[in-house]
DNA sequence: ATGCTATTTAGAATTAGTCTATACTCCGCA
DNA sequence: TGCGGAGTATAGACTAATTCTAAATAGCAT
């Protein structure tokens, strides 16, 4: 993604384009992807960026409560910080970690349960553990 | 649960019935529910027990590892262990923090996605993610 | 320049969970 | 009746992701 289409990005998102946020966001929406804050810093870094380690928590931060990107909770030990806002599944591999997506087109229901009194929905969201098969 | 079948069950799934153990099924096993490690402490606690947090934390692991229960992965923060070990799908309040089972029996999909080459399903987990309705 | 606000930052603090080294329990056997 | 070993339990140190704090910095308006 190009400098002045992230730039125009965030602020379309009511997000402040500094350079940090820039940077973050160069990374992490440069394509379909899900990375954790720490492999997004990794990456920063090799780019000879100089940001905090704070600065990318509050980053991410902001950049999901306004819904640029999506968190991903399968791997209890850290958040996945996901590029694709759009609803849509995903795969899990529970031996390697790896995290593909499923695009939403990909699953129908034929039912859904009825929401419980007092709620609304905010998302429904597939997950589909998998194994190596070794056979 | 009684505590004689607790003894069973835990001697159908190979694992040796040891006082604590015993006291750590009795809390988590006793009805469907999601705790998380630090509650079932508190409980056990309250209870007058005075099994160590260590010993809790290696027993769940053992009880995952048996399937005498299942990790579910919604907030971030903490591991939450399910009671309920056959195939099931969630609601999640993002307000409220609560967590709430839905039978399979309510979810049935029309179509799913192929699975990559190289790989066999382990689960297919439906998470709704609700908000509680304000107006 | 001066102040004002938003932002960034280093490093301390938090916290769920894991690890380590020690101690206890149980049991078969000398 | 006293080992010895396997399995288990424990306190407390440790780890690592994330959050917090309090001080610096950047931009912008007066
Ligand atoms: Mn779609
Ligand atoms: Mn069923
Ligand atoms: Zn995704
Ligand atoms: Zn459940």
């Amino acid at each position: 993604m190009a400098g002045l289409d992230i730039e125009r990005l965030l602020q379309r998102h009511g997000v402040m384009p500094t350079l940090q946020r820039r940077e973050v966001a160069g990374v992490l929406l440069d394509k379909p992807q899900h990375l954790s804050a720490e492999q997004i810093i990794d990456c920063l870094r090799l780019a000879g960026s100089r940001v905090s380690k704070a600065t990318v928590y509050n980053t991410l931060k902001i950049f999901s409560d306004c819904g640029l990107v999506r968190e991903v909770n399968v791997d209890s030990t850290r958040k996945f910080y996901d590029s694709t806002t759009h609803a849509h599944h995903h795969f899990y591999n529970v031996d390697t970690g790896e995290l593909n997506d499923i695009p939403c087109e990909l699953v129908d229901f034929l039912s859904l349960p009825p929401l419980p009194q007092g709620t609304e929905q905010e998302s429904v969201e597939v997950l589909i553990r998998l194994r190596s098969k070794t056979d």
